[in-house]
DNA sequence: CCGGAGAATGAATGACCATTCATTCAGTCC
DNA sequence: GGACTGAATGAATGGTCATTCATTCTCCGG
């Protein structure tokens, strides 16, 4: 957490064929090891043995053992954003948008439980990582859910004098304790799945109507 | 992580006067040092620094570092469970049940900023940690929102369908995030007047009636 | 086939820190 | 007051890695 060189952006000039194939394969590697032993516990040259390189070889596309854990987690939310925010592009309906939201959330992390672990886990390290997590790619993701919710207010087929932050907060909060739970559960019941019990109970409540 | 020895329980047979005293002296201490600096990030020697004791006193009353977190997680729990039971035995109302644990969910970790950022950061080190937390004391927790929720089932006034156990993890997830929330962010709200959003939102949804 | 440049290597370095334990301290009893 | 006991101390130890960098490798143009 100490350098602020420029590693990461020579890796991207570097006109080596394979370059950005490396990072990635370093990348997933750091994922692995890291959701298998823990941050803390993992070393770097776990890392680069699982990517099949040398330790030096990670100073050469990352700047260091946290630069790892950060990549790992802007580029999985780079990657999310982009297709939330196209998978929501043609949905109008407030309800329909959450739905396709909490769906995307939650199988992407069912597809990957070494990423999931990282996510839901290892990400949580201290109050600084995760401050400048909140600040960056999370509030963007925050942003889409309010969105829905302030248009679904705004269209009146939600409640009225609900506030769209708070409501935002419980339904990522839902979402984010169905993944916990799915990371540490022992039996694998299929996360995705849950989706839509997730955004029914946040649209109707569980009062008998 | 490693020993299992007995220097807690010996702790607790030791008759000196202020042996409780100086066990909570170094617990208080380590939530506030593991808070502000986060577990790993943490020296024992500073713990003992804060507590005013020599570094080895610690060993006199805990296993090593990792005891330490673990013990925060135990008292803490073992308190909130006690008073949780105790608040809801006189009520029989399930939603009402549910306020008054959202209520003092959210009460105990807004009173003390450092157990909340333990709690909702610093114990989320690894898989390890947290699987062993949920299998124990967090079990009993869930057990208690999955009770009420099931009654509400029960008695008719909850929808028919409903899983308890799922809708226990989004109650919980809800509760979660707004600590985590809180702790994170910049401008200190009162987090205990969101009990009742959540409760609100959670018995009756965000659809228009 | 040679020279050179960029990539990759991995052994060596230097910090860092949990834990131990020989020693000191403080209180109590006779 | 002196000997005993358990509590407390904190300097020393030992092990663990992140990171560096001198060296080796690979590949390409001429």
């Amino acid at each position: 957490m100490r350098a602020s060189s420029t590693a990461r952006r020579l890796s991207v000039v570097r006109q080596s064929p394979s370059a950005g194939d490396k990072r990635d394969l370093i990348l997933k590697a750091a994922t692995k090891v890291f959701a298998r032993n823990g941050f803390f516990n993992s070393q770097v040259a776990d890392v680069a043995r699982v990517a099949g390189v040398a330790a030096g070889t990670v100073y050469l596309y990352f700047e260091g053992k946290d630069d790892l854990l950060v990549s790992i987690f802007e580029q999985s939310m780079g990657t999310v954003l982009a297709e939330g925010r196209a998978a929501i592009a043609g949905v109008a309906d407030p309800a329909e948008r959450l739905r396709v939201i909490a769906r995307l959330h939650l199988e992407r992390l069912g597809r990957d439980k070494d990423l999931a672990v990282v996510f839901q886990v290892e990400l949580r390290q201290s109050v600084k990582f995760m401050e400048r997590f909140s600040e960056s790619f999370l509030q963007d993701y925050f942003t889409l859910i309010r969105q829905a919710i302030a248009d679904g207010l705004q269209a009146g087929t939600f409640r009225k004098g609900l506030s769209a932050t708070t409501a935002t907060k419980i339904f990522f909060g839902a979402l984010d304790e169905m993944a916990t739970n799915w990371v540490l559960s022992r039996r694998k019941h299929d996360l995705r799945a849950e989706a839509d019990a997730v955004v029914d109970l946040f649209i109707n409540g569980v009062k008998r109507p």
